[in-house]
DNA sequence: TAATTAAGTCAATTGATTTGACTTATTTCT
DNA sequence: AGAAATAAGTCAAATCAATTGACTTAATTA
């Protein structure tokens, strides 16, 4: 049959599912509104607005509070979102270790559960897995009541970039979870819808559901991991790119400068892995952690030497950032000690003049985000609440698999 | 009044006028459709794409062709797009010229005309500039019917970035034309809706609606000008960034290099204006095109040496496009003579090794596009055309101003 | 106490999409 | 040649989310 390229339509359907993501979304930015307000927020009608929070306090997302007296006029009654109103699962595979969090409709944790993942590849390691998932949905149901009806869905982070050909000198063979059917295994062993994104994306979607990109349009994330990636939140949304990698700047080749003659990646200069390896650390150290820690309390030399270097390209990269995307700010995460991070946050600044430097900004150019080395999981666990709940233009289409009555 | 963050809502009108659009996206893709055709590729039903397209007909944006039998079955009636359906005028403003051009809803270019821009700033050029468009208007009703009555905007293309302090060293007084009411101007002297865009995502406007970038979905347009800017198509729309200045990687800067001790913005080193400066000659000679057109084609060793050190910082900067972005293919655009700018785009090859770099890949890593010192006013005039009638979230919502009956 | 203001509801209307049956025109099978 | 199958497209009624305008309720202000 002859392909016929275009966009999907859209239906009263589509609107309605739009109109209750916007009364959601502006809850959860707001805190509590009223239904008046809802309707001056979003532009429709306080009937319509009316219609829609009574289906939302059917279906348990929102409540009401006790009504308020704002001045003239009948009192209000807010609403605000039902934290128990929805759940998800974030898996995160890491090098070592792989981490499962639970999380509400407002982001907040309510399950957190770690392993190794053992030698032998993801076919040994996917079953782990499972069962820490298994476990975790089983803590989860004891915590909160009607969880399993109302999981929407799991998302998993892990280093990319994705849908390469493995041969990059991954030791740590990552490579290996490249091509293993991930996703529908796990689609398969638990029952989810499941989705993907690289750590730095989960990280980004973790700032913008509870971190410094709440309710910011144009901000990106960049995540000081292993490696080093960018969580791009363009227009309100994660943008992948093409293929699901775009942000994965830790490719980059830099220009060649003093002390190296040739082009490298951004990387092997700013990243973990160059920190471990300057120090001559083994990454898989499992107190690897606290280590560093004490070495950055104690003010280390060559972790400061480190630093210096590390910031440098930072900076460079703040800048370069700021210059491409024209973020109203730019949150600088890591799964670094926290110590560590606002070292090298210290020591990025003073940034680099740039286009962003101008008078009356609302927000700084760099802000310091998340450090928590459960942040990837805790974002990966926000992408489904993200995808079911935050007005987005693909929320509104049709999808063409239920197009009927040609 | 306390200030309530949130997005807009939608109704029937909203979803009526996303699918008409998603009809005209189609027709621009494909060339012609039936509407079995269109309810195929919309997802809506027959009926439903019936109802539109006679709307569409009747507003004369679209017209039948000859049934055609395809096999088995009554003969479909294809539908294509009425070139005359629309018009927009697109403006240039760049240091001496300025150029207007009319376009038609296929982005057929019908007028066209320039003049320079008088010395005196803003004031007095705003003038020559209002003749000019009145003048192409006129043109245009000679040569199109109703023209007038289906303008659907105007569109002003000027080099960026916008809204800064003007404390750069911008010897063109460019920076003038910053602080002076520039679209509330033009919008009263013309009775037009008008839009700004820097050149850059004016050339990737032109690319996405009549060149390389069309009917793709994450592009990224490289604009060689007088300085060197980035063109985002991220999910099939202009992407501007949280001031309206994303792309304008002219200021990005690079780390020293290899006899340059200093870090220096990319815009010094791979620009026209570094050419000229290289070659010593005036920006403002009108018969500087045809000189550099001369030059290359005698192998002028100063414009090869020039071209070499360009192309290697361009070569970098398309590995980070690459890297940064994941788009699906890089457009090489230039206001240079098209020898001179295919010259660039084969010393920039090979390209540096990216995650670009896949198997499979439907388009070229890196592609030469336009290369018309015209394309960017042509894209100006793409860009009400694209704003009107191209599927896009923003057109889908309410606005707050028609919000009403609370 | 009456007027004003604002939140929120009620019931009817609107209007784009959907549904399912139908017509028309062509090819393919017998 | 005739019947069956297939596909395009239309007709008329139904659906359903948002809108409209009048109304009720409850507070403040004059």
């Amino acid at each position: 049959m002859r392909v016929i390229r275009g966009k999907s339509g859209t239906n009263q359907e589509g609107t309605s599912a739009h109109n209750r993501r916007v009364m959601i979304d502006a809850l959860r930015l707001n805190g509590k509104l009223s239904r008046a307000d809802l309707a001056r927020a979003s532009g429709l009608t306080k009937q319509t607005v009316s219609n829609i929070i009574d289906d939302l306090e059917q279906d348990g997302l929102v409540v009401s509070l006790a009504a308020v007296r704002n001045g003239r006029g009948q009192p209000s009654t807010p609403y605000r979102l039902v934290p128990e109103g929805a759940f998800a699962i974030g898996l995160q595979i890491d090098r070592h270790v792989t981490r499962v969090i639970a999380v509400n409709l407002v982001g907040t944790v309510l399950v957190r559960a770690e392993a190794n993942l053992p030698p032998g590849g993801p076919a040994k390691g996917v079953r782990v897995i499972l069962d820490l998932i298994r476990q975790v949905r089983i803590e989860l149901a004891g915590v909160a009541e009607h969880s399993e009806e109302r999981l929407v869905g799991l998302c998993v982070a892990m280093p990319g970039p994705f849908g390469l050909a493995p041969d990059n000198d991954d030791q740590w063979m990552m490579a290996a979870w490249q091509s293993f059917p991930l996703l529908e295994t796990l689609a398969a062993g638990t029952g989810l819808e499941v989705a993907l994104q690289n750590d730095a994306a989960a990280c980004a979607t973790a700032e913008r559901m509870v971190g410094a990109a709440h309710g910011v349009d144009h901000a990106i994330c960049l995540y000081l991991g292993y490696g080093i990636g960018a969580g791009l939140i363009l227009n309100g949304e994660l943008y992948a790119g093409g293929n699901g990698n775009a942000g994965e700047i830790g490719m980059a080749l830099l220009p060649p400068s003093a002390g190296r003659p040739e082009r490298s990646p951004l990387e092997h200069r700013a990243s973990l892995a160059s920190l471990y390896q300057h120090l001559n650390a083994d990454p898989a150290d499992p107190k690897l952690h606290d280590r560093l820690n004490t070495l950055v309390s104690n003010a280390d030399p060559a972790v400061a030497s480190w630093i210096d270097a590390a910031a440098e390209e930072l900076r460079w990269g703040v800048q370069l950032i700021e210059t491409i995307f024209d973020p109203q700010t730019v949150i600088l995460c890591s799964s670094a000690p926290e110590a560590l991070t606002r070292r090298i946050f210290d020591a990025i600044h003073p940034l680099l003049p740039s286009i962003a430097d101008r008078r009356g900004r609302a927000l700084p150019r760099l802000q310091l985000g998340m450090t928590d080395p459960w942040s990837v999981a805790l974002g990966a666990a926000a992408e489904p609440i993200s995808r079911a709940f935050d007005p987005r233009f693909s929320a509104i289409l049709k999808t063409r698999a239920s197009a009927g009555g040609w």
